[in-house]
RNA sequence: GGGGGAAUGUCCCGAGUGGCAAAGGGGGCGGACUGUAAAUCCGCUGCGAAAGCUUCGAAGGUUCGAGUCCUUCUUCCCCCA
């Protein structure tokens, strides 16, 4: 008769994180410097691997989108840290769990993608490790996987026999993931109820075929990450640790990621390297500190010598903050290119040629065409009633100057310097260019 | 299988009496103040140039008029079996 899971992992709750004498491994040490952790199952022990050797650890990404967002960039740069400190990286696609779909932190069933969605989806996520990571052959050297190789493979009995009498209903249940929406009232179904048995199954499979020891995530896999640490425990009584990070949210308690014009993708087709400068820039005096540690390379006197800038010098560590979250996605030179134009556009008034730009037919422009329409054109309104409003509301520049009417006329008579300059708010400009 | 309840402005939550483009929040956007920050205050938040058009799970019906009443259907929740 096989043990199931019953007992709870020693662990360090948030809180205690601050009293826990120092590590010895360089990783543990730096990720507690900068920020990353919120709870580790058994710390002293994944201390002492951490020191001893190369750990293998790994993070799973869901396949939902075509590009990984910002909020995905914590986990990115875990595994970037994993492997600056010597040990090697896993980066775990979810081919095959996004077929199930994930309930933590959902009130409601996603839709279920296809699996070629799905492939694609990969596809397009994949290009983004390449920045942070290198991989290859070597043994600190990243690799990349596909858990629907395994998962899909499963047969039902099997599965069920094989994994399933590890766990209890009654233990999952207890899980915040299931927990949540049945209070709430959502329905749950059987499918994503089996979501967290995968991802445990996931860990073990890892387990075996790399050695991968640890799983990391944000705080909202700790129960799937638990599930798996102690499948491994159980089964084939080997260590097995986990580590999540906390939940990112800005300080004045938006989540992370969100901005106006939708998420921010990691995908340079998605979101401009322009604009993902812009995202940093505006971040809030609170939370400086906090993304420089998390999200670049510099070393922590330079980070707090940054953070207590006073005053409205704090402005400089936001620029350092864009430049270098820029650089470390797009390149050195979209990260130049970014600054200079935001340079010209807010300091110098001027502009340049990488703001965002959209082309229109000048055969259109020379009939006149209403601002509001050409508002959205630019991408700037969903509608020309909401570009009217704007407008209305001050909320409209041509050329730097305001104007109220959404209805006015813009005509070639409006061009400057073979492009027009369209602002929404302060901080929204594209170049409208005539052709 | 039986009984009871729920679905509202395509971001979320949520009022809603037969006259409703539909209260109020949150979020978002814009304006003012600042530093491309936060906080605060103000405005906007279905489409349309307008006439008008299209919205309250779906389809029918009653009515001058339906989110609101009736019928059927879909999905979900709860209780009983």
């Amino acid at each position: 008769m096989p043990t199931t899971l019953q007992t709870r992992p020693a662990m360090i709750e948030p809180g205690a994180m601050t009293e826990t004498p120092q590590f010895k491994s360089a990783f543990l040490q730096t990720m507690r410097d900068r920020g990353f952790i919120h709870q580790i199952t058994h710390p002293a022990e994944l201390d002492a691997a951490a020191s001893a050797g190369i750990v293998t650890g790994y993070i799973g990404f869901d396949a939902t989108a075509a590009s990984l967002h910002v909020g995905s960039l914590i986990q990115i740069m875990l595994l970037r840290r994993l492997q600056q400190a010597g040990h090697k990286p896993i980066v775990l696609m979810g081919g095959g769990t996004t077929k199930v779909g994930d309930p933590s932190g959902k009130d409601e069933s996603r839709k279920l993608l296809t699996h070629e969605d799905i492939q694609a989806n990969i596809a397009s996520i994949q290009q983004v490790f390449a920045k942070f990571l290198t991989f290859g052959d070597g043994p600190t050297d990243a690799i990349m996987v596909d858990n629907d190789e395994w998962l899909s493979k499963l047969g039902y009995i099997d599965f069920l026999r094989e994994y399933g009498v590890h766990f209890t209903v009654n233990r999952m249940l207890a899980f915040d993931s299931v927990k949540l929406r049945l209070d709430r009232e959502q329905p749950l179904t059987f499918l994503e109820f089996n979501y967290m048995l995968m991802q445990a199954t996931d860990f073990l499979e890892l387990n075996r075929r790399y050695g991968c020891t640890l799983q990391m995530g944000g705080s909202d896999q700790w129960g799937n990450i638990l599930n798996g640490v102690e499948l491994i425990r159980r089964v084939d009584q080997k260590p097995a640790f986990g580590l999540t990070t906390p939940l990112l949210s800005t300080a004045s308690g938006a989540k992370m990621g969100k901005t106006a014009a939708g998420a921010v993708w990691l995908n340079a087709d998605l979101r401009s390297p322009y604009d993902y400068w812009q995202f940093w820039r505006n971040t809030e005096d609170a939370d400086v500190g906090k993304f420089l540690r998390l999200f670049t390379d510099l070393p922590l006197d330079e980070i707090e010598r940054l953070e207590r800038l006073p005053g409205a010098g704090i402005n400089d560590a936001k620029k350092v903050l864009a430049d270098e979250a820029t650089r470390m996605l797009h390149g050195e030179a979209a990260a130049h290119a970014a600054r200079e134009a935001a340079t010209k556009a807010f300091e110098q008034g001027a502009l340049s040629d990488d703001l965002p730009t959209v082309e229109i037919a000048s055969a259109d422009l020379a009939e006149g065409i209403m601002l509001a329409a050409l508002a959205v054109d630019a991408g700037l309104s969903t509608s020309r009633g909401e570009a009217r409003r704007l407008a209305q509301g001050g909320g409209l520049r041509v050329n730097d100057r305001q104007e109220m009417d959404g209805m006015k006329l813009i005509t070639p008579a409006d061009v400057v310097d073979g492009v027009i300059k369209l602002s929404q708010g302060k901080k929204k400009i594209v170049l409208i260019k005539p052709v």
